[in-house]
DNA sequence: ATTTGAATGATAATCGTTATCTGTTAATAA
DNA sequence: TTATTAACAGATAACGATTATCATTCAAAT
């Protein structure tokens, strides 16, 4: 699996940006740069308390614009889960699989081949176009099951 | 795949309920027959105002609460989704793939023989002890590709 | 430097769901 | 059958994540 660079992936999306006419503002600079970094999946308050870090004075409302911006043109994937708010991944915004540990929290993106004999097995069954999916594994880590690990780990 | 009858399903609810000492109550029966009748994945509101027919009186916290007490006894599977409600499936409490038309708002239950393919791959990946999955699938189907049917079906 | 429409920041509104509380009733036993 | 009582129903307030509103600020083009 190709492992994004975070400065290229950065500059993806200030030229997605530019591409569909959106300005570049420092704060939207500070969101994708999380988006670009981060490994994990994060939340939007995730994401709000490193944005003020680096400038202090940004609304939550903003972060949530951004995000909804960069959904429209199709540079972040957003998870919906019904607790606590969506994640979020900004280095594969294309529908692919996710695994979360109910322990710590974590969500990964797993590799699995198997999938895509899945969705063409449906499209024979059923006559559906398919256009998007969502598929979320849910279960104990390896290393929360070892130990009552009772530490979020969120990131 | 087995087509389950309306009738044993709603015993089944009924006795559930017994076995973990929940009252039978005129609304939480016509909740579950309404669940057990339904071939589609009813929304709270839909379910409502079907009670409401039979039992004006009926309050809509009654039937999230009775909600509330199948899931956590295990007996229906609620679907969240972001928007408009979350959908409810009393024939397969047990984790499956739904086919969702954005077209007409139908959700269909599809049997997929791949799938558990997927699953061991999982496992052996990642290490993962899973507990449940989240899978669905959206696309347009056959009836609304032909042509531009804008009638929400809302089953 | 000027202009201007888009973006920000603060906050109100939204909406599906849950909590609260009072009156009612299903289930049990006398 | 009646009495008892804890669970339930109904009405409505509260909740929380997200979105809408709007006055002020600013990015980008001229
Ligand atoms: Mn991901
Ligand atoms: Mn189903
Ligand atoms: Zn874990
Ligand atoms: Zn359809």
């Amino acid at each position: 699996m190709t492992m994004t660079d975070p400065r290229k992936r950065l500059d993806q999306m200030i030229s997605k940006l530019r591409e569909n006419n959106y300005r570049i503002t420092p704060q939207r600079l500070a969101v994708l740069r999380i988006l670009a970094t981060s490994t994990g999946h994060p939340s939007v308050e995730k994401i709000y308390g490193k944005v003020k870090k680096d400038f202090p004075t940004t609304s939550l409302a903003t972060v949530y614009k951004t995000l909804i911006v960069m959904k429209e043109i199709g540079e972040v994937l957003e998870l919906g889960f019904g607790e606590g708010g969506n994640r979020y991944d900004g280095n594969k915004p294309y529908p692919h699989p996710h695994l979360i540990c109910t322990g710590c929290g974590q969500i990964i993106d797993p590799d699995l081949e198997s999938l895509q004999g899945v969705t063409e097995e449906l499209i024979k069954a059923t006559g559906f176009k398919i256009n998007t999916h969502r598929l979320d594994f849910f279960g104990v880590c390896p290393n929360c099951q070892k130990a009552g690990s009772k530490k979020p780990v969120e990131n």
